[in-house]
DNA sequence: AGCGGTCAAGTTGAT
DNA sequence: ATCAACTTGACCGCT
């Protein structure tokens, strides 16, 4: 029997669970009015259907979940910028996220977040970083309403030089809202970041570190799957989260960091599966990845009995 | 109804 | 130089 909690990512490959969003350029076209009614339109519409996303989890065994950065679309854009207060639709909209937030706090479904590639904490672009900034406090806020309790990004660039990258990512850091620090994790990535780059900054800074095994073999540090794993664990105060998928191709074949439909029990740590942690199964066909990675470790713990 | 171009934002590395 | 990739394709105007 497993402990391990599994988590699903933003969206649904076969149920009709899905979330709308606009873009800028099509709400230039409208008054401020009518794009402000849109918005409105659409952020009710996403609480909903995250009300229906979290009961499908709980309906499924399913013990988590991530939810998509663009909830609220356009939020925290320069111009189309918005508080919910503000909506027509703000006291359905409030409502439901405090009901969804007690389905979720009573059903034990974990919820999560990872704001897009463009939260860069450690650019040595002021402009960048005072945009980041911005953009988490806005994901803290969600949170909040969720109840989610991991806002994870990445480190970052490197911009030729680590350490100081590193010491900008701590500046940055330090720069957040106690309400929005707590929340925060940072990734290994498969290009700049591996564990053990993080793994130090994770200590000193108290950040929890998102263990992502499949970023780890593309972007190998010397240090074992086993050995991460524990280290990893350490710098969690809370049940840990880590990321599992599967090379699209194979490991042999090309770009093997983009991800499979599936997961193969391969790639699966196989010391992960006694552990009390939260896996988010990154794999294109999603909830029905999900299902199948549970049904064959389910069959792999009755075989080994 | 179906198709293709487009979409706020950053950084890296393959081609 | 261009572009795909990244946690996720969806939207919209055109035919």
């Amino acid at each position: 029997m497993t402990m391990i909690r599994f988590g699903l990512c933003c969206v649904f490959h076969d149920e009709p669970i899905k979330f709308r969003t606009t873009t800028a350029a099509a709400l230039h076209g409208l008054a401020r009015k009518q794009s402000f009614a849109k918005l409105s339109e659409l952020c009710l519409h996403n609480v909903r259907t995250l009300g229906l996303a979290i009961d499908y989890c709980n309906r499924n065994g399913i013990g988590s979940f991530r939810v998509q950065s663009g909830l609220l679309p356009l939020r925290t854009h320069p111009r189309h910028g918005y508080n919910i207060e503000d909506l027509a639709n703000a006291d359905e909209i409030f409502s439901l996220f405090g009901g969804l937030r007690a389905f979720a706090h009573r059903r034990n479904i974990r919820t999560t977040f990872h704001p897009d590639q463009f939260v860069v904490l450690n650019s040595p672009r002021p402009e960048v970083v005072v945009s980041s900034l911005r953009e988490l406090e806005h994901h803290a806020e969600m949170a909040e309403l969720i109840g989610a309790d991991v806002i994870n990004i990445h480190a970052g660039g490197v911009y030729g030089d680590k350490e100081s990258a590193l010491k900008r990512l701590a500046e940055g850091v330090n720069s957040l809202s106690s309400r929005t620090r707590k929340h925060l994790t940072i990734e290994n990535d498969d290009r700049s970041y591996s564990p053990v780059d993080l793994l130090p900054f994770c200590w000193q800074e108290q950040i929890p570190l998102v263990y992502d095994v499949h970023h780890h073999r593309c972007l190998p540090d010397g240090f074992s799957i086993e050995e991460t794993t524990e280290m990893a664990c350490s710098t969690w105060n809370r049940e840990p989260v880590f990321h599992v998928s599967s090379p699209i191709h194979g490991w042999t074949g090309k770009n093997p960091r983009r991800h499979h439909d599936y997961i193969d029990m391969n790639d699966f740590p196989e010391k992960w599966i006694k552990l009390g942690i939260t896996v988010e199964v990154e794999a294109k066909a999603k909830e029905l990845a999900i299902r199948r990675v549970m049904n064959e470790i389910m069959s792999l713990g009755s075989a080994t009995i």
